[in-house]
DNA sequence: TTAATTCAGACTAATTTAGTAGGATTTAGA
DNA sequence: TCTAAATCCTACTAAATTAGTCTGAATTAA
């Protein structure tokens, strides 16, 4: 039988992942499951596996990432919610521009960015 | 004695506002009360009290009224709240720096801005 | 003195979130 | 074919937060 684990360089496994972001394992093990059901990033089962992106760096956004992991981006819940009261209410229109700023910034954010500003991070670091 | 209740045409009490903004009138009593202990608005205690605003609606913005209010302007608890792990987080810089464009937003808006953009609603209004 | 009002703070209930537990399933390799 | 290393699945628990209530005291106009 064929080797699917070694066709993917550039997974890792929990156990790895874990230790290198400090979280804990079981924890992680829940959230790639989310990432994993949202076609973020990819498994290979069994002994040896783990987890790799599902695309490139550069094609995966903080935006998605944060509204997989944590829902709707959104500074309230009434924002995008529909809020009932939003007909009468004089603050909607705040929430709703400020939601669309949000999304417009994250959106903007790729992994591949996030990857570069930490290495230079890195190099300042004193 | 002088009728320190008539000095403040503006002012308004909580039945008034609470039928107004639909919003039940125990809660706003509390509400209005930190954003008293705020600075924001003052009171007239007593038969005929009621509140009113302690600036210009062109010197209040959303800003101080979401911190006062809601807490400090954040879009995670890490962000502002000095999460421990930020040194080796790469998420933290993107959440410092939405950080910063939500407080911007929110800090131009004035109620007066607020107040203006409202009124021309009704008039959009079919 | 009375009625209308703000003021103060403890309390409760509901919801959300972070995180754990336990075991089933899959797979590589001996 | 057996075993160990891994993902997968999903229910559960604990903690924290939030929205909102309750009670009663203090203040003031009339
Ligand atoms: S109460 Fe929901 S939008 Fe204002
Ligand atoms: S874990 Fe707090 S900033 Fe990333």
């Amino acid at each position: 039988m064929m080797n699917l684990a070694a066709d993917f360089p550039t997974k890792k496994n929990i156990k790895e992942i874990s230790q290198e972001e400090h979280i804990s394992s079981k924890y992680l093990e829940k959230l790639m499951g989310i990432l994993k059901k949202n076609q973020l990033v990819r498994s290979v089962q069994g002994q040896g596996g783990g987890y790799f992106l599902a695309k490139k760096p550069g094609q995966i956004t903080a935006g998605e990432i944060v509204e997989i992991l944590d829902g709707p981006i959104a500074p309230m819940k009434c924002s995008s919610a529909k809020c009932k009261m939003a007909e009468h209410c004089s603050a909607s229109s705040v929430w709703s521009e400020l939601e669309k700023e949000m999304k417009k910034f994250l959106y903007k954010q790729t992994l591949e960015k996030l990857i570069k500003n930490n290495q230079t991070k890195k190099y300042v670091r004193k």
